[in-house]
DNA sequence: CTTATATGCGATTAAATTTGTCGTATATAG
DNA sequence: CTATATACGACAAATTTAATCGCATATAAG
């Protein structure tokens, strides 16, 4: 429990990488290859990271994928909320619809677990943890 | 991602119980019922606490479980890992044999958000949570 | 001392989630 | 025009989690 994904994962991966080289253009395939990641899933997680603007991409031949400055701004909660949707330990801290509301007696410590987990990436950008 | 899982949840809901009835033992059963949770998955939930001593066990007709008052104390990541087993959000911060050594290039991060998590259960007790 | 009821524990099955694949469309440099 | 890149949705495989089943052990009560 409490694992990250491998979209993430394969996110920070490509993410270094292309901070590491921002002078040039990546494609999905370079990444790929170099890390041993399956291209379609890293294009889509690109796909996402893009159109949130944390990078930029560049169609066509000689066409890829460059760092922009927001990288270093976001926080790990945008991030992950960007790629998994929103944080929470268990479904109903976002969602209705529970059958046991009237029996449930740990409302109190989920939200409180919940929230120290929200607050904790709330306050860590990706500048915090790259170095 | 970042999901607690059902065991922890059923843990969660039984110590609250146990918590708010510690004149009498409750039996895995009237918890069952109550809340509406599998019987044998939450017997062998409470079975891994009571061999940690956070819960106390009595068999026999009349037995059931009782609170102890080490459960205050007990830390969430503790308690998460009598559990789960080591608190980590991807597998190789505990375990070696990861094939990308070489060419991974987020350890860095990997361990930051890691031992964030870490410190952050570390440093609040199921009291903390409780109220 | 037998019986009913409780915990203790391992193996197996079912369900849900995550991971990976496939196919197709669109943009663009040469 | 063609080759190569991103964009996006549907589907299949693999892994993890949740739940079930079966049997053993302890013990209170008649």
């Amino acid at each position: 429990m409490l694992k990250i994904t491998k979209k993430v994962e394969y996110a920070l991966i490509a993410i270094r990488h292309l901070q590491e080289n921002q002078e040039v253009l990546v494609s999905v395939s370079e990444i790929s290859t170099a890390y041993g990641i399956p291209k379609e899933i890293l294009a889509k997680t690109l796909q996402k990271l893009a159109s949130s603007n944390i990078v930029k991409s560049y169609k066509g031949p000689t066409g890829g994928y460059k760092a922009t400055k927001k990288i270093a701004k976001t926080t790990l909660n945008d991030f992950f909320e960007i790629l998994e949707g929103p944080t929470a330990i268990m479904d109903c801290y976002f969602q209705d619809g529970c059958d046991h509301l009237n029996s449930c007696n740990i409302r109190t410590p989920i939200n409180k677990i919940n929230d120290s987990i929200r607050n904790l990436f709330n306050n860590l950008t990706l500048a915090d943890i790259s170095q």
